[in-house]
DNA sequence: TTTGTAATTTTGTATGACAATTAAATTAAG
DNA sequence: CTTAATTTAATTGTCATACAAAATTACAAA
Protein backbone atom coordinates (compact mmCIF):
# COMPACT_ATOMS: atom_id res chain seq x y z
CA UNK A 1 0.00 0.00 0.00
CA UNK A 2 1.59 3.03 -1.17
CA UNK A 3 0.07 6.98 -0.73
CA UNK A 4 0.84 9.24 -2.48
CA UNK A 5 2.58 12.09 -1.41
CA UNK A 6 0.28 15.23 -1.50
CA UNK A 7 1.47 17.97 -3.40
CA UNK A 8 1.47 20.47 -0.87
CA UNK A 9 1.27 24.36 -1.53
CA UNK A 10 2.10 27.35 0.18
CA UNK A 11 -0.09 30.03 1.30
CA UNK A 12 1.12 32.29 -1.80
CA UNK A 13 0.49 29.83 -4.14
CA UNK A 14 -2.88 28.90 -2.89
CA UNK A 15 -3.87 32.76 -3.11
CA UNK A 16 -2.62 33.24 -6.76
CA UNK A 17 -5.14 30.22 -7.41
CA UNK A 18 -7.80 31.81 -6.04
CA UNK A 19 -7.21 35.06 -7.71
CA UNK A 20 -6.93 33.56 -11.07
CA UNK A 21 -10.17 31.99 -10.15
CA UNK A 22 -12.14 35.43 -9.79
CA UNK A 23 -11.11 35.74 -13.28
CA UNK A 24 -11.79 32.26 -14.24
CA UNK A 25 -15.30 32.27 -12.89
CA UNK A 26 -16.30 35.81 -14.23
CA UNK A 27 -16.36 37.57 -11.05
CA UNK A 28 -14.33 39.90 -12.02
CA UNK A 29 -13.32 40.85 -15.50
CA UNK A 30 -10.24 42.32 -17.27
CA UNK A 31 -9.37 45.92 -16.39
CA UNK A 32 -11.50 45.41 -13.10
CA UNK A 33 -10.23 45.83 -10.15
CA UNK A 34 -9.03 44.08 -6.96
CA UNK A 35 -10.05 44.75 -3.30
CA UNK A 36 -6.73 46.22 -1.88
CA UNK A 37 -4.21 44.48 -0.33
CA UNK A 38 -5.54 44.88 3.64
CA UNK A 39 -8.97 43.60 2.31
CA UNK A 40 -7.96 40.77 0.42
CA UNK A 41 -5.49 39.54 3.32
CA UNK A 42 -8.43 39.89 5.42
CA UNK A 43 -10.77 38.31 2.80
CA UNK A 44 -8.26 34.98 2.66
CA UNK A 45 -6.77 34.92 5.96
CA UNK A 46 -3.46 35.41 5.43
CA UNK A 47 -0.95 38.00 6.20
CA UNK A 48 -0.25 40.87 4.76
CA UNK A 49 3.37 39.69 3.10
CA UNK A 50 1.60 36.35 1.75
CA UNK A 51 -0.33 38.34 -0.06
CA UNK A 52 2.25 40.61 -1.31
CA UNK A 53 4.39 37.49 -2.69
CA UNK A 54 0.92 36.84 -4.28
CA UNK A 55 0.38 39.61 -5.74
CA UNK A 56 3.81 40.33 -6.92
CA UNK A 57 3.83 36.82 -9.09
CA UNK A 58 0.84 38.00 -10.71
CA UNK A 59 2.26 41.59 -11.15
CA UNK A 60 5.71 39.41 -12.84
CA UNK A 61 3.14 37.44 -15.15
CA UNK A 62 1.33 40.54 -16.07
CA UNK A 63 -2.00 38.98 -14.85
CA UNK A 64 -2.37 41.95 -12.47
CA UNK A 65 -0.96 45.78 -12.42
CA UNK A 66 -0.63 47.62 -9.33
CA UNK A 67 -0.34 51.40 -8.49
CA UNK A 68 0.48 52.80 -5.50
CA UNK A 69 -3.01 54.73 -4.20
CA UNK A 70 -4.99 53.74 -7.32
CA UNK A 71 -5.03 49.85 -6.22
CA UNK A 72 -4.13 46.56 -8.46
CA UNK A 73 -5.98 46.01 -11.44
CA UNK A 74 -6.23 42.98 -13.94
CA UNK A 75 -4.66 43.45 -17.21
CA UNK A 76 -7.24 44.41 -19.70
CA UNK A 77 -4.99 41.37 -21.99
CA UNK A 78 -2.83 38.45 -21.85
CA UNK A 79 0.61 39.72 -20.95
CA UNK A 80 3.35 38.85 -22.75
CA UNK A 81 5.64 39.00 -19.65
CA UNK A 82 5.34 34.92 -19.41
CA UNK A 83 6.03 34.08 -22.75
CA UNK A 84 9.47 36.58 -22.37
CA UNK A 85 10.62 34.72 -19.83
CA UNK A 86 10.69 31.66 -21.16
CA UNK A 87 11.99 32.81 -23.91
CA UNK A 88 14.85 34.31 -22.28
CA UNK A 89 15.23 31.11 -20.68
CA UNK A 90 15.37 29.05 -23.48
CA UNK A 91 17.43 31.01 -26.13
CA UNK A 92 20.18 29.38 -25.92
CA UNK A 93 21.29 30.32 -29.73
CA UNK A 94 20.11 31.81 -32.70
CA UNK A 95 19.42 28.52 -34.57
CA UNK A 96 16.92 27.86 -31.16
CA UNK A 97 15.22 31.40 -31.71
CA UNK A 98 15.20 30.87 -35.35
CA UNK A 99 13.23 27.44 -34.78
CA UNK A 100 11.09 28.80 -32.30
CA UNK A 101 10.03 31.46 -34.68
CA UNK A 102 9.64 29.15 -37.49
CA UNK A 103 7.23 27.18 -35.39
CA UNK A 104 4.67 29.71 -33.90
CA UNK A 105 4.62 31.57 -36.97
CA UNK A 106 3.75 28.44 -39.26
CA UNK A 107 0.89 28.44 -37.23
CA UNK A 108 -0.46 31.60 -37.28
CA UNK A 109 -0.53 32.02 -40.65
CA UNK A 110 -2.26 28.90 -41.13
CA UNK A 111 -5.20 30.10 -38.58
CA UNK A 112 -4.77 33.90 -40.31
CA UNK A 113 -5.73 31.94 -43.47
CA UNK A 114 -8.99 30.76 -41.82
CA UNK A 115 -9.96 34.03 -40.48
CA UNK A 116 -8.06 37.14 -41.69
CA UNK A 117 -10.55 40.50 -41.87
CA UNK A 118 -10.45 42.34 -44.91
CA UNK A 119 -9.41 45.17 -42.63
CA UNK A 120 -6.14 43.24 -41.62
CA UNK A 121 -5.66 42.29 -45.84
CA UNK A 122 -5.85 45.89 -46.26
CA UNK A 123 -3.25 46.68 -43.46
CA UNK A 124 -0.95 43.75 -44.61
CA UNK A 125 -1.10 45.15 -48.25
CA UNK A 126 -0.53 48.84 -46.80
CA UNK A 127 3.03 46.85 -44.90
CA UNK A 128 4.13 45.18 -48.22
CA UNK A 129 3.59 48.65 -50.19
CA UNK A 130 5.50 50.60 -47.12
CA UNK A 131 8.39 48.02 -47.80
CA UNK A 132 8.70 48.65 -51.67
CA UNK A 133 8.71 52.41 -51.10
CA UNK A 134 11.44 52.52 -48.34
CA UNK A 135 14.24 53.34 -48.54
CA UNK A 136 16.60 52.64 -45.88
CA UNK A 137 15.62 50.03 -42.59
CA UNK A 138 12.40 48.18 -43.08
CA UNK A 139 12.69 46.19 -39.81
CA UNK A 140 9.74 47.86 -37.86
CA UNK A 141 7.91 47.19 -41.16
CA UNK A 142 8.84 43.92 -41.76
CA UNK A 143 7.79 43.53 -38.00
CA UNK A 144 4.52 44.71 -38.46
CA UNK A 145 3.49 42.87 -41.05
CA UNK A 146 4.42 39.56 -39.33
CA UNK A 147 2.67 40.96 -35.97
CA UNK A 148 -0.72 41.60 -37.67
CA UNK A 149 -0.63 38.35 -39.17
CA UNK A 150 -0.76 36.90 -35.53
CA UNK A 151 -3.56 39.50 -34.75
CA UNK A 152 -5.30 38.02 -37.90
CA UNK A 153 -5.39 34.52 -35.83
CA UNK A 154 -7.86 36.54 -33.59
CA UNK A 155 -6.62 34.42 -30.58
CA UNK A 156 -5.12 36.20 -27.93
CA UNK A 157 -3.16 34.11 -26.75
CA UNK A 158 -1.42 33.55 -29.96
CA UNK A 159 -1.15 37.39 -30.33
CA UNK A 160 0.65 37.95 -26.71
CA UNK A 161 3.51 35.54 -28.55
CA UNK A 162 4.62 37.25 -31.58
CA UNK A 163 5.72 40.20 -30.15
CA UNK A 164 8.48 38.38 -27.68
CA UNK A 165 9.40 36.35 -30.21
CA UNK A 166 10.40 39.05 -32.64
CA UNK A 167 11.88 41.48 -30.26
CA UNK A 168 14.27 38.45 -29.38
CA UNK A 169 15.17 37.93 -32.88
CA UNK A 170 16.08 41.35 -33.80
CA UNK A 171 17.92 41.96 -30.88
CA UNK A 172 19.97 38.61 -31.07
CA UNK A 173 20.15 39.49 -34.94
CA UNK A 174 21.82 42.98 -33.82
CA UNK A 175 24.31 41.09 -31.88
CA UNK A 176 25.13 39.29 -35.40
CA UNK A 177 24.79 42.41 -36.86
CA UNK A 178 25.44 41.24 -40.75
CA UNK A 179 23.58 44.06 -43.28
CA UNK A 180 23.14 41.39 -46.12
CA UNK A 181 19.68 42.66 -46.66
CA UNK A 182 17.65 41.65 -49.63
CA UNK A 183 14.55 43.57 -49.77
CA UNK A 184 13.12 42.89 -52.96
CA UNK A 185 13.43 38.37 -51.70
CA UNK A 186 11.69 39.63 -48.79
CA UNK A 187 8.98 41.45 -50.76
CA UNK A 188 8.41 38.96 -52.89
CA UNK A 189 7.81 36.38 -49.99
CA UNK A 190 5.61 39.01 -48.22
CA UNK A 191 3.54 39.43 -51.25
CA UNK A 192 3.29 35.81 -51.88
CA UNK A 193 2.04 35.11 -48.00
CA UNK A 194 -0.33 38.08 -48.44
CA UNK A 195 -1.74 36.53 -51.67
CA UNK A 196 -2.19 33.28 -50.23
CA UNK A 197 -4.11 34.97 -47.11
CA UNK A 198 -6.58 36.62 -49.34
CA UNK A 199 -7.56 33.56 -51.05
CA UNK A 200 -7.86 32.22 -47.63
CA UNK A 201 -5.51 29.39 -48.34
CA UNK A 202 -3.90 27.83 -45.20
CA UNK A 203 -1.54 25.30 -46.89
CA UNK A 204 -0.44 28.03 -49.63
CA UNK A 205 -0.08 30.48 -46.93
CA UNK A 206 1.92 27.57 -44.99
CA UNK A 207 3.87 27.27 -47.89
CA UNK A 208 4.66 30.74 -48.34
CA UNK A 209 5.53 31.65 -44.92
CA UNK A 210 7.65 28.64 -44.77
CA UNK A 211 9.75 29.68 -47.96
CA UNK A 212 10.21 32.86 -46.56
CA UNK A 213 11.40 31.99 -42.79
CA UNK A 214 13.41 29.56 -43.74
CA UNK A 215 15.14 31.96 -46.57
CA UNK A 216 15.66 34.08 -43.38
CA UNK A 217 17.01 31.24 -40.98
CA UNK A 218 19.53 29.69 -43.83
CA UNK A 219 20.42 33.81 -44.30
CA UNK A 220 20.98 33.99 -40.88
CA UNK A 221 22.81 31.35 -39.65
CA UNK A 222 25.04 31.90 -42.99
CA UNK A 223 25.71 35.44 -41.56
CA UNK A 224 26.87 33.89 -38.40
CA UNK A 225 28.88 31.60 -39.83
CA UNK A 226 31.23 34.07 -41.65
CA UNK A 227 31.32 36.22 -38.89
CA UNK A 228 33.49 33.43 -37.16
CA UNK B 1 9.44 69.12 -26.07
CA UNK B 2 7.95 65.90 -24.62
CA UNK B 3 9.69 63.77 -22.05
CA UNK B 4 9.17 59.89 -22.57
CA UNK B 5 7.85 58.69 -18.88
CA UNK B 6 10.71 56.71 -16.99
CA UNK B 7 9.22 53.19 -16.46
CA UNK B 8 10.28 52.24 -12.40
CA UNK B 9 10.55 48.88 -11.84
CA UNK B 10 9.97 48.12 -8.38
CA UNK B 11 13.25 46.23 -6.29
CA UNK B 12 11.09 42.80 -6.34
CA UNK B 13 11.17 43.04 -10.24
CA UNK B 14 15.00 43.87 -10.21
CA UNK B 15 15.75 41.28 -8.34
CA UNK B 16 13.65 38.84 -10.65
CA UNK B 17 15.82 40.41 -13.75
CA UNK B 18 19.08 39.99 -11.29
CA UNK B 19 18.59 36.22 -10.91
CA UNK B 20 17.51 35.31 -14.27
CA UNK B 21 20.88 37.31 -15.47
CA UNK B 22 22.84 34.73 -13.17
CA UNK B 23 21.23 32.11 -15.48
CA UNK B 24 21.60 33.95 -18.48
CA UNK B 25 24.90 34.57 -18.32
CA UNK B 26 26.28 31.07 -17.10
CA UNK B 27 26.91 31.97 -14.04
CA UNK B 28 24.46 29.47 -12.06
CA UNK B 29 23.31 26.61 -14.33
CA UNK B 30 19.86 24.62 -14.33
CA UNK B 31 19.64 22.79 -11.70
CA UNK B 32 22.15 24.93 -9.35
CA UNK B 33 21.25 25.99 -6.02
CA UNK B 34 21.08 30.22 -5.31
CA UNK B 35 22.53 31.82 -2.22
CA UNK B 36 20.05 31.42 0.29
CA UNK B 37 17.22 34.24 0.93
CA UNK B 38 19.74 35.78 3.82
CA UNK B 39 22.63 35.89 1.54
CA UNK B 40 20.90 36.92 -1.67
CA UNK B 41 18.93 39.97 0.33
CA UNK B 42 22.93 41.14 1.65
CA UNK B 43 23.95 40.59 -2.15
CA UNK B 44 21.31 42.53 -3.59
CA UNK B 45 20.64 44.83 -0.44
CA UNK B 46 17.56 44.75 -0.22
CA UNK B 47 14.94 43.64 2.45
CA UNK B 48 14.27 39.73 3.03
CA UNK B 49 10.71 40.87 2.14
CA UNK B 50 11.69 41.80 -1.29
CA UNK B 51 13.60 39.10 -1.56
CA UNK B 52 11.07 36.66 -0.92
CA UNK B 53 8.45 38.64 -3.06
CA UNK B 54 11.19 38.24 -5.78
CA UNK B 55 11.84 34.52 -5.42
CA UNK B 56 7.96 33.47 -4.89
CA UNK B 57 7.43 35.01 -8.32
CA UNK B 58 10.03 32.91 -9.47
CA UNK B 59 9.06 29.84 -8.07
CA UNK B 60 5.06 30.47 -9.45
CA UNK B 61 7.05 30.74 -12.99
CA UNK B 62 8.92 28.10 -12.42
CA UNK B 63 11.83 28.94 -12.73
CA UNK B 64 13.11 28.16 -9.06
CA UNK B 65 11.97 25.69 -6.79
CA UNK B 66 12.05 26.50 -2.91
CA UNK B 67 12.68 23.53 -0.64
CA UNK B 68 12.70 24.38 3.55
CA UNK B 69 16.41 23.76 4.62
CA UNK B 70 17.59 22.53 1.48
CA UNK B 71 17.20 26.27 -0.19
CA UNK B 72 16.25 27.55 -3.44
CA UNK B 73 17.09 25.68 -7.14
CA UNK B 74 17.12 26.89 -10.62
CA UNK B 75 14.87 24.56 -12.17
CA UNK B 76 16.03 21.88 -14.78
CA UNK B 77 14.22 22.61 -17.28
CA UNK B 78 11.61 25.07 -19.19
CA UNK B 79 8.45 24.91 -16.57
CA UNK B 80 4.94 24.80 -18.25
CA UNK B 81 3.70 27.23 -14.87
CA UNK B 82 4.13 30.44 -17.42
CA UNK B 83 2.29 28.97 -20.28
CA UNK B 84 -0.47 27.40 -18.20
CA UNK B 85 -1.37 30.19 -16.31
CA UNK B 86 -1.81 31.88 -19.84
CA UNK B 87 -3.74 29.10 -21.35
CA UNK B 88 -6.12 29.37 -18.17
CA UNK B 89 -6.43 32.93 -18.74
CA UNK B 90 -7.44 32.23 -22.79
CA UNK B 91 -9.13 29.99 -22.81
CA UNK B 92 -12.91 31.54 -23.06
CA UNK B 93 -14.36 28.63 -25.31
CA UNK B 94 -13.43 25.42 -26.92
CA UNK B 95 -13.14 26.50 -30.47
CA UNK B 96 -10.28 29.02 -29.66
CA UNK B 97 -8.75 25.82 -27.41
CA UNK B 98 -8.73 23.54 -30.66
CA UNK B 99 -7.37 26.83 -32.57
CA UNK B 100 -4.55 27.44 -30.39
CA UNK B 101 -3.59 23.42 -30.36
CA UNK B 102 -4.19 23.33 -33.94
CA UNK B 103 -1.58 26.59 -34.74
CA UNK B 104 1.39 25.08 -32.09
CA UNK B 105 0.99 21.94 -33.20
CA UNK B 106 0.85 22.07 -37.31
CA UNK B 107 4.46 24.45 -36.38
CA UNK B 108 6.11 21.66 -33.91
CA UNK B 109 5.34 19.05 -36.71
CA UNK B 110 7.28 20.94 -39.29
CA UNK B 111 10.11 21.18 -37.25
CA UNK B 112 10.06 17.82 -36.42
CA UNK B 113 9.86 16.76 -39.92
CA UNK B 114 13.03 18.52 -40.19
CA UNK B 115 14.51 16.85 -37.32
CA UNK B 116 13.25 13.68 -35.85
CA UNK B 117 15.06 10.96 -34.77
CA UNK B 118 15.07 7.36 -35.27
CA UNK B 119 14.53 6.80 -31.87
CA UNK B 120 11.34 8.88 -32.03
CA UNK B 121 10.04 7.62 -35.22
CA UNK B 122 10.28 4.22 -33.17
CA UNK B 123 8.46 5.41 -30.14
CA UNK B 124 5.93 7.00 -32.06
CA UNK B 125 5.23 3.91 -34.22
CA UNK B 126 4.72 2.32 -31.36
CA UNK B 127 2.08 4.21 -30.02
CA UNK B 128 0.12 3.62 -33.54
CA UNK B 129 0.68 -0.04 -32.34
CA UNK B 130 -0.64 0.67 -29.24
CA UNK B 131 -3.80 2.50 -30.41
CA UNK B 132 -4.55 -0.37 -32.98
CA UNK B 133 -4.26 -2.77 -30.03
CA UNK B 134 -6.18 -0.56 -27.45
CA UNK B 135 -9.77 -1.71 -26.40
CA UNK B 136 -11.21 1.18 -24.57
CA UNK B 137 -9.53 4.58 -23.81
CA UNK B 138 -6.62 5.73 -26.14
CA UNK B 139 -6.93 8.86 -24.72
CA UNK B 140 -3.37 8.95 -23.15
CA UNK B 141 -1.81 7.02 -26.08
CA UNK B 142 -3.46 9.77 -28.35
CA UNK B 143 -1.55 12.38 -26.32
CA UNK B 144 1.33 10.49 -25.95
CA UNK B 145 1.37 10.62 -29.83
CA UNK B 146 1.72 14.07 -29.87
CA UNK B 147 4.15 14.89 -27.09
CA UNK B 148 6.81 12.85 -28.98
CA UNK B 149 6.21 15.22 -31.72
CA UNK B 150 6.30 18.12 -29.24
CA UNK B 151 9.46 16.42 -28.01
CA UNK B 152 10.80 15.83 -31.91
CA UNK B 153 11.10 19.28 -32.72
CA UNK B 154 14.33 19.37 -30.27
CA UNK B 155 13.26 23.05 -28.70
CA UNK B 156 12.82 23.04 -24.64
CA UNK B 157 10.43 25.65 -25.13
CA UNK B 158 8.02 24.65 -27.68
CA UNK B 159 8.17 21.12 -25.76
CA UNK B 160 6.93 22.99 -22.42
CA UNK B 161 4.03 24.19 -24.45
CA UNK B 162 2.62 21.02 -25.29
CA UNK B 163 1.50 19.56 -22.13
CA UNK B 164 0.03 22.29 -21.32
CA UNK B 165 -2.32 22.69 -24.38
CA UNK B 166 -3.02 19.12 -24.65
CA UNK B 167 -4.57 18.53 -20.75
CA UNK B 168 -6.34 21.83 -21.33
CA UNK B 169 -8.30 20.52 -24.28
CA UNK B 170 -8.76 17.58 -22.67
CA UNK B 171 -9.96 18.97 -19.71
CA UNK B 172 -12.66 20.74 -22.08
CA UNK B 173 -13.57 17.89 -23.95
CA UNK B 174 -14.53 16.10 -20.57
CA UNK B 175 -16.54 18.71 -19.87
CA UNK B 176 -18.60 18.12 -22.97
CA UNK B 177 -18.10 14.49 -22.61
CA UNK B 178 -18.92 13.20 -26.28
CA UNK B 179 -18.18 9.70 -26.70
CA UNK B 180 -18.19 9.64 -30.28
CA UNK B 181 -14.61 8.65 -30.77
CA UNK B 182 -13.55 7.07 -34.39
CA UNK B 183 -10.02 5.06 -33.70
CA UNK B 184 -10.26 4.24 -37.57
CA UNK B 185 -9.75 7.81 -38.78
CA UNK B 186 -7.52 8.63 -35.55
CA UNK B 187 -5.26 5.89 -36.02
CA UNK B 188 -5.55 6.75 -39.97
CA UNK B 189 -4.75 10.39 -39.42
CA UNK B 190 -1.60 9.03 -37.62
CA UNK B 191 -0.56 7.07 -40.01
CA UNK B 192 -0.23 9.32 -42.07
CA UNK B 193 1.53 12.13 -40.14
CA UNK B 194 4.07 9.32 -38.89
CA UNK B 195 5.10 8.56 -42.68
CA UNK B 196 5.38 11.98 -43.60
CA UNK B 197 7.63 12.54 -40.98
CA UNK B 198 9.54 9.12 -41.85
CA UNK B 199 10.10 10.79 -44.89
CA UNK B 200 10.78 13.79 -43.13
CA UNK B 201 8.54 15.78 -45.67
CA UNK B 202 7.57 19.09 -43.97
CA UNK B 203 4.88 20.18 -45.84
CA UNK B 204 3.23 16.38 -46.15
CA UNK B 205 3.37 16.04 -42.04
CA UNK B 206 1.96 19.55 -42.00
CA UNK B 207 -0.88 18.79 -44.36
CA UNK B 208 -1.78 15.80 -42.48
CA UNK B 209 -1.80 17.09 -38.86
CA UNK B 210 -4.01 19.41 -40.38
CA UNK B 211 -6.12 16.87 -41.73
CA UNK B 212 -6.19 15.45 -38.18
CA UNK B 213 -6.88 18.49 -36.46
CA UNK B 214 -9.02 19.94 -38.33
CA UNK B 215 -10.89 16.72 -38.22
CA UNK B 216 -10.39 16.71 -34.28
CA UNK B 217 -11.73 20.78 -34.16
CA UNK B 218 -15.07 19.66 -36.59
CA UNK B 219 -15.80 16.69 -34.18
CA UNK B 220 -15.78 18.52 -31.33
CA UNK B 221 -17.27 21.30 -32.40
CA UNK B 222 -20.33 19.33 -33.82
CA UNK B 223 -20.33 17.43 -30.48
CA UNK B 224 -20.85 20.83 -28.62
CA UNK B 225 -23.40 21.93 -30.87
CA UNK B 226 -25.52 18.62 -30.71
CA UNK B 227 -25.03 19.33 -26.78
CA UNK B 228 -26.83 22.35 -27.07
C1' DT C 1 -12.13 80.52 -9.05
C1' DT C 2 -7.44 79.15 -8.71
C1' DT C 3 -3.48 77.81 -6.21
C1' DG C 4 -1.17 75.82 -2.43
C1' DT C 5 -0.99 72.81 1.40
C1' DA C 6 -2.45 69.12 4.24
C1' DA C 7 -4.58 64.80 4.68
C1' DT C 8 -5.47 60.43 3.05
C1' DT C 9 -5.21 56.02 0.54
C1' DT C 10 -2.82 52.34 -1.27
C1' DT C 11 1.21 50.15 -2.53
C1' DG C 12 6.37 49.58 -1.37
C1' DT C 13 10.06 48.47 1.90
C1' DA C 14 12.22 47.18 6.12
C1' DT C 15 12.74 44.75 10.51
C1' DG C 16 12.01 41.41 13.94
C1' DA C 17 9.93 37.36 15.79
C1' DC C 18 8.41 32.93 15.51
C1' DA C 19 6.77 28.59 12.89
C1' DA C 20 7.43 24.71 9.88
C1' DT C 21 10.07 21.53 7.46
C1' DT C 22 13.64 18.50 7.13
C1' DA C 23 18.48 17.29 7.03
C1' DA C 24 22.51 16.65 9.94
C1' DA C 25 24.53 15.69 14.24
C1' DT C 26 24.54 13.55 18.57
C1' DT C 27 23.21 10.28 21.94
C1' DA C 28 21.33 6.02 23.51
C1' DA C 29 20.37 1.18 23.04
C1' DG C 30 21.35 -3.45 21.50
C1' DC D 1 30.30 -1.47 16.31
C1' DT D 2 25.80 -0.69 14.26
C1' DT D 3 21.28 0.89 14.38
C1' DA D 4 17.63 3.60 16.19
C1' DA D 5 16.03 7.53 18.55
C1' DT D 6 16.46 12.17 19.84
C1' DT D 7 18.23 16.70 19.51
C1' DT D 8 20.10 20.41 16.97
C1' DA D 9 20.46 23.26 13.17
C1' DA D 10 19.59 25.28 8.48
C1' DT D 11 16.55 27.22 5.43
C1' DT D 12 12.21 28.50 3.91
C1' DG D 13 7.39 30.00 5.48
C1' DT D 14 4.33 33.12 7.99
C1' DC D 15 3.05 36.84 10.82
C1' DA D 16 3.10 41.47 12.82
C1' DT D 17 4.51 46.12 13.02
C1' DA D 18 6.42 50.37 11.51
C1' DC D 19 7.49 53.61 8.29
C1' DA D 20 8.24 55.32 3.34
C1' DA D 21 6.71 56.51 -1.21
C1' DA D 22 3.52 57.71 -4.54
C1' DA D 23 -0.29 60.09 -5.89
C1' DT D 24 -5.06 61.35 -5.28
C1' DT D 25 -8.45 63.97 -2.65
C1' DA D 26 -9.90 67.47 0.47
C1' DC D 27 -9.51 71.79 2.53
C1' DA D 28 -7.86 76.49 3.18
C1' DA D 29 -6.19 80.83 1.52
C1' DA D 30 -5.70 84.37 -1.87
Amino acid sequence: MEFQTVDKKNLSKQVIDEIIGLLQSGQLKPGDRLPTEMELMTMCNVSRSVMREALSSLEAMGIVNRKTRKGTFFSDRIGSEPFSIMLALSSGNLKSILETRISLELGFVTLAAEKITDEDLERLNATVEAMKEADGDYTATDKEFHEIIAHSASNPLLEAMIGPVLNLYDKTLEQISTNQKNPEITIGHHEAIYEALKEKNPVKAYQAMYTHLSYVRDKALRGLKERQ
